[in-house]
DNA sequence: ACCACTTTTTCACAAATGTGAAAAAATTTT
DNA sequence: AAAATTTTTTCACATTTGTGAAAAAGTGGT
């Protein structure tokens, strides 16, 4: 593999289509689990995954939901050892182009700006991520479905409810009651 | 000013060193504000902060804190053209190591790998923060609290615990009948 | 169209949290 | 030290959310 070739070059982008693959994923797969490092970092191009762990009382809780056109790496903090904590499931058919980490660690030192541009996504994301949940702390169970509903306008004909409760911290009847109470 | 010295050679760390700033803030006073930006990049090194925004009822909302040895940026995330839409206050007297903004942005341009490390740093602590914020959501106000205990250890004591209460998405009241619960 | 299965809603009651006001405690000022 | 001010706790009652079970609605396969 050659050495340091500029991002947008033309040498650059046949080098990183050369590595990307193509995978799908079933409803219910995982993309990585908990305690299990993934093969891949990569794009999702199709679908809805759910991050989830379980509390200390054993419930499922999930975390947060990432669609289209998202980065995904189980590594996506500098150190790159930590294995994950919670669960990637996909909870509609989903497909991605992906890097094995081995390829994309060595696109990582062929491409000097790739590791930059990936850094801001990364930071882009996890802003998001933080101005998604953040303020659902102090908002009441009517207030946090409508945000959600702003937050992640395409999604919620698309899975069960019950994520969605368990995403906004209360119980499926009281998000049932506050779907109630809108229409 | 030079091109591209390496980060750890002593004329970078005199580079850095020349251009940093102390400051500090008494009690009330505000690092940036809404919707105005901050001359300043830097290290808190003595003191807590305190970023909180108005809900849309109008009710301050503490969203995090932030303790000593904290990178501070009104632009950490990658498109630096944005305001800020909630303050950082001193709630305690504040102690900084600052760096002006112009000077920065000629640090990044001097020492290449330092904008790589201050991304680390970013990515970092809004790991960090979503790890602290995000599992409030699914637990009552005694786990709540518990969590605040165990995040922030050594801040308790030094604020009003109206702000924790904010923090934590619940009356101060609840917050008092939590802490009583505990004893 | 029917059955089996899953998801969502509904209900009555229990438990947790909010509300507004007042008392107690802690802190600051004089 | 006393007075004034701010912060924290306490209380009675209102409102919201959780609980467990059952009904209703939706989904997929034959």
């Amino acid at each position: 593999m050659q050495k340091c070739v500029p991002l947008f070059g033309a040498t650059s982008i046949d080098l990183i289509i050369s590595k990307s693959i193509n995978i799908e994923l079933k409803k219910g797969e995982f993309f990585w689990e908990a305690g299990k490092t993934s093969k891949y970092v990569g794009f999702i191009t199709d679908g809805i995954l759910r991050v989830y762990y379980y509390s200390e009382k054993g419930e499922e809780v999930t975390n947060y939901f990432v669609d289209e056109n998202h980065w995904l790496s189980d590594w996506d903090n500098p150190d790159k050892s930590v294995t994950p904590i919670a669960n990637l499931q996909a909870i509609t058919h989903c497909s991605f182009i992906v890097f094995l980490k081995k390829d994309w660690n060595e696109l990582l030192q062929a491409i000097f700006e790739l590791n930059d541009i990936i850094q801001k996504i990364i930071i882009k994301h996890k802003s998001k991520k933080l101005e998604r949940r953040s303020p659902l702390i102090s908002e009441d169970t009517t207030e946090r479905y409508l945000s959600f509903l702003e937050q992640y306008p395409n999604i919620v004909n698309r899975i069960p409810l019950s994520y969605v409760a368990s995403y906004l911290g209360m119980k499926q009847q009281s998000l049932s009651r506050v779907r109630k109470n809108i229409r």
